[in-house]
This record gives structure tokens, sequence and C-alpha cells, in this order.
DNA sequence: GTCTATAAACTGATAGAC
DNA sequence: GTCTATCAGTTTATAGAC
């Protein structure tokens, strides 16, 4: 049973890996994908292992080389969708300069969520349509990588509000849970053809930061 | 095949018909309470009509003289979801007096909407996580029911729009979708032992309306 | 690495007794 | 109204050829 070479050996004279470069994802890669997506659009027990295969191209018994069972495709699917968005949260975030207020670092957090969401839908997507409706063993494995994130945010928020920068009458996990949850579910409705997501995102962090109503000023 | 009874028919000499008290619910409403709550936890293919009849505390034959078949009982889940939040929000917003700003109506049709999710939190978690899962004639059908009460909140915010209650430099549909979006996904997280619903009902609307930074004044 | 063939179990739905 | 019994079709996973 092989697993996604990590790093090359120290030892093994092997010739050089081929650059990640825009060459087609193996089988096993291939697999993972098209469970995504078939794992968001149908949910997790709905989707056979045949119909992953017919998508990946490849036989339902093949499969069992690349995977143990249907549940570690789950785990994969699971984590790479909370890493990919987590990855790029931090990336953003960090990338700002070293004067940069908490402000600042909120509004590079949620539009690198955004783009992350919907960047890699089928994978987010999936996450968070079928996390509530797996077996408990997968839920609980993939439980850490999510808390993970959600430790990331808080600390954030309650930076931020330490720094005089968030009001102080709202929880910061109250404020954590409803804007995750906000921006996750914007995998669910946004639509590339009625605006871009630039201004999706700008719309987005003006109103979590000022609200709808408006009349507000800085 | 029975249907539910909806109105006593005019010319029939029957009894009056039992007040609707606190009666135990009979095996139909039972069956689409049980599977409410199994299309919650589980998703829609994966859950089958035997554990649907074994919660239900009858066997999976009978469950064919009270429904047509699975896709029956799926349909009247969802729409007993969006419906029972509909008239929530539609009664709470009419209770207002009559010259009640646009701001009090969307702070009723919040509250409306939180009460509305967790109160039929089986029936409106089922919709929102299945959705996106089910079969495309059962999501057709469904659609006008929802449809019906993005209207409700599309008219109701750009009345608010137009009165200069609301800000002008954002869409009244993206904030209608991330609004309902972020109050449907309290459903998936909202735990009573840390907080009533009526402090996390005040937290969310003063955020939704100021914003998370707080400096703000009216 | 990928295939075919198959085992063992489970599925939605129907027929007919009571 | 509810039951038992059953049909025809699927399912995950395994064994072994190539």
């Amino acid at each position: 049973m092989p697993k996604k070479p990590v790093a090359a050996k120290a030892s093994a004279p092997e010739p050089a890996p081929a650059p990640p470069a825009a060459t087609e994802p193996d089988t096993r890669d291939r697999v993972l994908l098209e469970a995504a997506r078939l794992f968001r659009h149908q949910g997790y027990a709905a989707t056979t292992l045949r119909q992953v295969a017919d998508a990946a191209g490849v036989k339902a018994g093949s499969i069992y080389y690349h995977f143990e069972s249907k549940e570690v495709i789950l785990g994969e699917v699971l984590d790479k969708g909370m890493l990919n968005v987590t990855d790029a949260v931090r990336q953003r975030v960090e990338a700002l300069p070293a004067d940069a207020s908490w402000r600042d670092k909120i509004a590079a957090g949620i539009t690198a969520h955004l783009w992350g969401m919907l960047h890699y839908g089928d994978f987010t997507s999936a996450n968070i349509r079928i996390y509530g409706q797996i077996p408990a063993t997968a839920k609980s494995r993939h439980r850490i990588v999510r808390r993970v994130y959600a430790d990331y945010w808080d600390r954030m928020l309650e930076s931020a509000r330490e720094a005089g920068e968030l009001r102080q009458d709202v929880n910061t996990t109250v404020i954590r849970l409803f804007l995750i949850g906000a921006l996750n579910w914007t995998v669910e409705w946004y639509n590339p053809q009625r605006g871009s997501l630039q201004d999706l995102s700008r719309q987005i962090v003006d109103v979590v930061f000022d609200g709808i109503l408006g009349h507000t000023k800085h």
C-alpha cells in the first residue's frame, strides 16, 4: 500500500523528482478530487466507490490499491478542505507588514478565507456539508484539524479586542462562530457571474466591520 | 392512501375534531419527526426506511401506508423546515406596531429566524444540510418554498434601503444571502448551555446592525 | 497498478395475511 | 393500519489473474 511521497529520501539515489508543474494528477489524486466533488453533491454515504472510480477513470477494485477503505478517502478529503483554507489565511495574514493593525489582519483573514473556500470549492463545500453526517470515528479524527483553525481565529479576535479594536459587548467566540459560519456559507451561494470575488470580499468586509445600517463613521 | 386532514369537510357530519393538544403524535407525524432527525444526522441517502421505522416504532412496510415513497417523506421534511421559519418570521414582524421602523422589522425578523431555526432544529438543520445533496426532482419541487422566503427578505431589505435605513454601498441581495446564511449556520453551533437564546439574539442583532468593530454611534 | 469476478450484506418497494 | 415475507438491485470489500 503506497503512500504519497512526502519528501525524497536522503539516502536513495533517485532521479530528481519531477517539478510539480501543470501535469495531470495521478490516479490517487484524481480519486480524491472526484470523491470530494461527489461527496459535496451527493453526501458521503450516497456516493459509491463505483461512481468515484468511474469519474477517476479506473475500475472500483483499483481504488483499494491506493486507499484502505472508503472512510480513509473521506478523512483525506475533510483534512484537505480545512488545511487548504488554514494555509491560505495564515499566509495572507503573515504577509502583512509588521505594523499592520488587528483590523487589517482580520480583513486579510476574511478575504483569504473567502478565496480559499471558493478556490478549493469541492473540498471545502464537501467538508462543511457532510461533517455533520459522517461516522463518529471519522468525525473525531478530523476534529483536531478544525480546532487548530478555530484557535487561530480566537487568538486573532482576542488580541484585537485587547487592543481596543473590537467591540467589548459581544463575546469573541460568538463573533468567531458567527463570522466563520457566514463565510463558510458563501460557497453555497456565491455566483461569479453576478460579481467578482474581489467585489464580494469588499462588501463582506465592510458589512462585518461596520454592519448593514451604514450610518457609521471612523 | 390517507392524507393529513387539513380542514373539516363542510358536508360531513363528523364529531368535532379533537383539539390539537399535547397528545402524542400519530404514526404519520412520528415518521416525519424521526425522518427529519435521521436526515439531519446521516444525510438523506444514508438513512434507511428501516431506521426511520424503528425510531417511529413501526415496521418498515407500514411506512408505505402513509407515504408513497422515501422521496415524498423528504419533500415534506424539507417544506416543513422552511415553512415553520417563514411563518415564525412573518408573524413576529407583522405583530410590530404600525409605526415600527424598518430597523425594528429587520431586528424582529432576525430574532424570529433564529428562534425558528433552533425550535424546529431537526427540520431546519435537515433542510440546510441535505438540500445540496438530494435528487434534482426533490430539489426543484422544494425550490418555490425557498423563493417565497427569500422574496420576503428582499422586499424588507429593499424597503429599508429606500427609506434610508440601510447602507447604500452594499447590494441588498448580498446582504440577504450573507445574513440568512449566517443565521442558518447558528443551528450548527449554538449551544444553550453557553448562553440563552435571548442573549445570543441580542449579540447577533448588534453585530449585524453595527459590525464587530464597535466604535459606531447612532 | 489495474483488472475481473464474486462474496456477504443491505436497500427501496410490493404482496398479501390479519 | 400494521404486520411478515420477499424480490430485484445495490453496496463495500476481497481474491487472484495479468
